[in-house]
RNA sequence: GAGUCGCUAGCUCAUCCGGUAGAGCACUUGCCUUUUAAGCAAGGGGUACUGGGUUCGAGUCCCAGGCGACUCACCA
């Protein structure tokens, strides 16, 4: 690319920045530096020399180090500056006398934003700042690009989702969301694998979409003609593999949704589903509060988090409240015999759009988000719910009308689903059905009859206990972040223009 | 989808009632061998999101569009 020549003096802005830049880098190659070169030996990470270095410097040790620069304060023939890792940011210095006239030379062709491996030996300046005396360094990648303010960081929204690799080079919190990200994806993992689950893996792309009730992204195979979905869910494929005795799984599942995007949206998103064969909803409560009271213990100091001014301990049990029975103490009333007219007079109080009440139980399902939801801020199960809001649980086993099913709420959040998972295929060929008349009135989201399930389930699926945690949820909890866009490394925005 | 707000230098932000578009950081140049938010000094850098309109004159007022943020409504 040329973009210099005649009308040199006419690059302005960002390109006259950049031109500086390869000027630089063009200065390095003729004076036989290579500014993209393939390897350099690290010693140490900066957090190992923080910690270690007493002996260190005791033993004169030569160490080397390598990052990418984030300050820089020349004075003549001396240097100091701040290099940045993964594990930290150390003060370095750089003498002509220590490095050589012509290295030092070199080193001004040097700025902000490049990444250098540095050797030398460790020291504290006179105000104490522990520093890195470098007697060697080498250029490791020439950035044509330069950095946003020190000071103040990248701030705009728009800038740190679209570009965020440029938010996480300068803002440490950025990075710290993600850590305990896939910390966290870590815990849960370890969590299961130490109670024999397999982690597994299901497929995408599915001719058949199910598990859940949500739009699905469409998508064509060539070879085969056929319509694919993105899956909306796994479950009806892990529990295929419970039919297939492989009994404890799991899949950390990017799921597919073509609906809004929001604060707490994302077209796709990630589930923790797992399934465990000869246990029930009861079982996996149990093991829903204790995996988060492990993942808190070790992602905290005391257990504890503060989301949204709240503060949410994991350290106590958890509140396990019936459906109709969290109905009722919040709004003081028996949802149980309700007849339409009633809930409907209940409904708007709420300010519920009553043309969204379809049937009497999308009316509970409604007056339950807006009434109960927000106020179930301390972890909490909420269980036994009414059977026509879930297609895939297995009927209660006292209670008519109800099913097995429960689900997490932590700030005001639903985090998860849980049930005793249903495995009677004619009773789940009657749930399809039902759905099916739902879809044929028009209802997008009503599942889809699966015969390859329904086929599945004919050679016997054991009693199990079935389990999906929203993971962006859980993350936004524990980084008390406002937006699923925080916890997302790439969330989905339009297009740039231009 | 609705409402509110925002978009000015690479970044962070000013520009008060419509009157020549400014600062800090970054960058360039000079000086400087323990500095540190930024050593000291000087200098360069602008399609004010886009397109219309009003006006003698628009970053500023009006209209339309683009992108985003926040709040609300719905799905995890």
């Amino acid at each position: 690319m040329h973009t210099e020549g005649s009308d040199e003096l006419r690059v302005e802005g960002i390109e006259k920045i950049k031109a500086v830049r390869i000027e630089k880098l063009e200065g390095l190659r003729s004076a036989g530096i290579n500014p993209y070169p393939y390897r350099f030996e690290v010693s140490h990470k900066i957090d190992e020399l923080i910690t270690t270095e007493a002996a260190l410097t005791e033993a004169k040790t030569m160490l080397s180090i390598a990052g990418r620069i984030m300050a820089l304060r020349g004075h003549g023939a001396t240097t100091f500056g701040h290099l940045e890792d993964r594990t930290g940011r150390l003060q370095f210095y750089v003498r002509r006398d220590a490095v050589g006239d012509a290295a030092y030379r070199h080193f001004k062709l040097i700025e902000v934003g490049d990444i250098i491996g540095i050797r030398g030996t460790l020291f504290r300046t006179k105000t104490n700042e522990l520093t890195l005396r470098v007697d060697d360094y080498s250029v490791l990648t020439k950035a044509l690009r330069p950095l946003p303010e020190k000071w103040h960081g990248l701030q705009d929204k728009e800038l740190r989702y679209r570009q965020r690799y440029v938010d996480l080079i300068v803002n440490p919190s950025a990075r710290d969301v993600f850590y305990t990200r896939f910390r966290l994806m870590d815990l849960m993992r370890q969590f299961l694998l130490d109670r024999g689950y397999l982690e597994v893996e299901t497929p995408i792309l599915q001719p058949i979409y199910g598990g859940a009730s949500a739009r699905p992204f469409v998508t064509h195979h060539n070879a085969l003609d056929i319509d694919l979905y993105l899956r909306i869910a796994d479950e009806l494929y892990l529990k295929r593999l419970l039919v297939g005795g492989l009994e404890k799984v799991f899949e950390f599942c990017k799921d597919f949704r073509n609906e809004g995007i929001d604060r707490a949206h994302n077209p796709e998103f990630t589930m923790m589903e797992c399934y465990s064969a000869y246990e029930d909803y009861t079982d996996y409560m149990d093991m829903v509060e204790e995996m988060l009271r492990t993942i808190a213990g070790e992602l905290t100091e005391n257990g504890k988090v503060t989301f949204r001014g709240d503060e949410i301990d994991f350290n106590t049990p958890w509140t396990r409240i019936r459906f109709f029975d969290a109905l009722e103490q919040v709004i003081g009333l028996d949802f149980r015999q309700m007849g339409m007219e009633e809930m409907l007079d209940v409904a708007s109080r709420y300010q519920i759009d009553l043309d969204k009440i379809t049937s009497p139980a999308k009316g509970l399902d409604l007056i339950f988000s807006e009434a109960v939801e927000p106020t179930l801020v301390q972890p909490t199960f909420v269980y036994d719910y009414p059977k026509a809001l879930s297609p895939l649980a297995k009927d209660h086993r006292s209670e008519p009308g109800l099913v097995e099913r429960f689900e997490p709420f932590i700030g005001g959040f639903e985090v998860g689903n849980a049930f005793s998972e249903l495995n009677d295929p004619q009773e789940q060929r009657a749930r399809f059905e039902e759905q099916a008349a739902m879809r044929s009135l028009g209802d997008e989201e009503a599942h889809m009859i699966d015969e390859d399930y329904l086929r599945a389930l004919e050679y016997g699926m054991p009693p199990s206990a079935g389990l999906g945690l929203g993971v962006d949820r859980l993350v936004m909890i524990f980084t008390d972040s406002n937006s699923i866009r925080d916890v997302l490394f790439f969330p989905q925005m339009r297009p740039e223009s231009r």
